[in-house]
DNA sequence: TCATTCAGTAAACAACCGTTCTCCCACTTT
DNA sequence: AAAGTGGGAGAACGGTTGTTTACTGAATGA
């Protein structure tokens, strides 16, 4: 029992996610093309020549984040579209889910937002493929009750892309609205530490209110789709 | 007639505007957070230290470019939404110009793109306000037909921000299938340089009718608004 | 015409970068 | 118990970075 499969083989996983780990903190205050490799094994604290044993470069690391971050995601989606609720219930708890994952897995949203459109191609090619994957599982939910209306299949595509987007849209509005963990400055450090988040809680309130009404507004927009 | 306005202050807007247009240039293929100032100085042909003459910093650099990237936008939303046609021809004459945009200013909506959720603050935030002001023009352009039907407020404001991020999705997803500049590698370079052009044309009028039609859904939500 | 302003130069600075070596030693396999 | 494997250490490398300094010389204004 000592060995599950190999005490090397589980400290070597340890470190990369520590290096994963590393690289995630450091990038909410950066982009991925300026994270130095030396800037994540310092924090790690092990030697710069160690990260060439998990990755070959940093945008090898980003790629791994990717799957990292939005792997867990297929399960929430998959639960969402599973609710045979009407749409109102839909809506609320399409815009909860994204509400509390944003809050779980703050670096994890921050890292998707900005890396979508980033500089390091890689990594921007392995995003498009996950969020096209989400696409796929969004329009085979809805395949099944539109295409009984008289959907074609490129048309319930163009719906599950604008449902994507959206949600991707609106988890980066709630990451914006999150309190900032740097605002720890010289002057008024005796403040409350839960000040930031009263003073977030209500626009994270007004944002959710946006993001359900922009969704009833799409939903509306379905159902009259076959009127033309 | 010798000085307009000073000889001197002529020449130092020029490099000021070679060091933006440098800076832009880079920025196809990397991210502002990475954008070394000597990295700029050295392709426009000039000192570091002349850089300082300029800007203070890199991030500084990047406001200025978000200006002259979103400022001169202002002017095609304008005659977008004075286009009193019908909804139609407005989700035609919308798409159309975001297209048009997107080709003859590539690089700047690919900076928008990218530094929206980047990695430096300051532009970021010159981001989120410039859009802003476009969300306060569409707000505006409907306010007059939407109060008439008994939209609230903070209604047309959300289905303007609905409107404006549609857009800006669009636009990233017309850059996405854009050939690429950088496919001149060593291999078959005896291949015809119009190709990718060739093959990007279907993508980008797959993506504009995508985009077409998901304005039609938020259109037809926004006409039905008001039944619930 | 002469003194002033100032955009751009050239050089030097310490700090940092990615990458490549050789070596060590705990673990694994035989 | 011996031989082999491989994750990590440590040092060194050439190169690049942002920033500061003292400077030059052309456009400027009196």
């Amino acid at each position: 029992m000592s060995h599950t499969v190999g005490v090397r083989q589980a400290q070597k996983q340890k470190t990369r996610q520590a290096l994963l780990d590393a690289g995630l903190r450091l990038l909410e205050e950066q982009s991925l093309s300026s994270l130095g490799l030396r800037e994540v094994t310092r924090l790690v604290g092990v030697a710069p020549a160690a990260f060439y044993r998990h990755f070959r470069d940093m945008a090898d690391l980003g790629v791994a984040l990717v799957e990292e971050a939005l792997g867990s995601l297929h399960d929430m989606i998959r639960a969402i579209l599973a609710e045979q609720n009407g749409d109102e219930e839909r809506i609320e708890g399409t815009v909860d889910a994204v509400s509390r994952h944003v809050r779980a897995y703050p670096a994890h949203v921050r890292f998707i937002a900005r890396e979508r459109h980033g500089g390091v191609r890689p990594v921007r090619e392995a995003i498009a493929a996950e969020l096209g994957r989400f696409v796929d599982e969004v329009a085979a939910a809805f395949a099944l009750q539109l295409e009984a209306d008289g959907w074609s299949a490129e048309d319930i595509r163009m719906l599950a892309e604008l449902y994507v987007d959206h949600m991707v849209m609106a988890a980066a509005a709630f990451l914006e609205a999150a309190p900032d963990r740097s605002a720890a400055t010289d002057a008024d450090a005796s403040d409350d530490p839960a000040e930031a988040d009263r003073a977030a809680a209500p626009a994270e309130a007004r944002i959710a209110a946006t993001a359900r009404s922009q969704l009833r507004i799409i939903s509306l927009g379905r159902q009259h789709w076959r009127d033309a």
